[in-house]
DNA sequence: TTAATATACGAGTTATCGCTCGGTTATGAT
DNA sequence: ATCATAACCGAGCGATAACTCGTATATTAA
């Protein structure tokens, strides 16, 4: 309870704004962040140089970010929220072969969107609380996957552990992806690598 | 060529060690890289910090290393040849569906033999010159593998790209292992998730 | 034995880091 | 108009980082 206030101390916001101009002021050092880790990455950024490129006095930074980590941490769960609404906010498939479809094609075409961000997040910036807890995005996308995996059980081959298979086909999916985004960015445009993605969870998830 | 070479002196070692004892001298450094690796995480491991632990003084270790990127990334991959190894070291099984379970169960070993510093490595090390060229592990691996399908090609259903095909379920198998190791390590202890990993590769290669 | 080379060393330089704190300015409520 | 509080600010302190360089010691070759 308490350790773990501890650790939660370091990577969320140490005050909620309430104001307009502090939210602007916290999208500012957020956007400021993405951009010095692009330009130098993580290990040479700064709270410093963060808050100098955001036009932001260092005073301000701390106002609201308790270090560099959670400055990061924020940066990485809003691109986690943007791909979890970008995934909830559509047309709920009807079959599971389609879902598998779309949700394999809306994250490539996520992360070709901003490809360089999404690398840089997944090599330098270390994880929150690893081991601790649970990422929110398995947190929120896990249990989702589950239900749907449940109200089609009539067409899985794996109907025996549900939750386990739900929470394995969405590790295989988003860490082979992320594997491409940081090893071989390449060959995201190739459209052979969304078909083969496809086909692996499909061929395993669906009875044939 | 130029900047390949500025690149790669970032990451490599400064001069060949020739005699015995500086051998001795690297090792220890790397062990007590390792170990502060493990205590205090990469962001605030120092060379300093890591002369000290090896008991070797600060200008040696600059004798061999340019920096703390270095240590790193000899670190890893010494991880990776030694997975490397134990895969090649191995009776070649006859048939396909054995080697994908061979080669499942033998990097879950792996990384369960030494949990903590295969997830500070996954999770805390930038990945050496990311993007500019191919990681050791897949240049080393995936032409194997690449073999080995093409040998057996009979069985395959995907014999259109098998060069691809190769790249593909390799880096799929290491990066949902990777990913169970650093986000939910009690589970790599269940066989579930082996038989799952086994079940979800033979699948997606082998005709039924 | 001696010369050449490889290895080991660590005090000290320079730079940057994280972060605080006392104080100013802007905003909204009364 | 007044006041409370939310937001903003940046000089500057203490700590620690990376890395060099002159020197000392060990090893090997001649």
């Amino acid at each position: 309870m308490e350790k773990q206030d501890t650790v939660n101390a370091l990577y969320s916001l140490r005050k909620t704004p309430t104001q307009e101009r502090s939210k602007a002021t916290i999208n500012a050092i957020l956007s400021a962040a993405a951009r010095v880790l692009l330009s130098i990455g993580y290990d040479k950024a700064s709270t410093n140089k963060i808050a100098e490129l955001a036009g932001v006095g260092i005073g301000s930074l701390y106002e609201y970010f308790p270090g560099k980590e959670a400055i990061f941490a924020e940066v990485r769960r809003r691109e986690d929220q943007r791909l979890f609404d970008l995934t909830m906010n559509r047309p709920e498939p009807a079959t599971l072969k389609e879902l598998i479809q779309t949700h394999v094609s809306i994250y490539l075409e996520f992360v070709r969107s901003n490809l360089d961000l999404h690398a840089a997040l997944i090599n330098g910036v270390p994880q929150f609380a690893v081991g601790q807890q649970e990422l929110p995005f398995y947190r929120d996308y896990v249990p989702w996957a589950t239900k749907f995996l449940g109200a089609h059980a009539s067409e899985l081959r794996h109907v025996e552990h549900i939750e386990q298979v739900s929470s394995f086909i969405t590790r295989a999916t988003r860490s082979t992806i992320d594997n491409y985004v940081l090893h071989a960015p390449e060959q995201l445009n190739d459209p052979l690598i969304e078909e083969l993605l496809t086909d692996l969870l499909q061929r395993f998830l669906l009875k044939t």
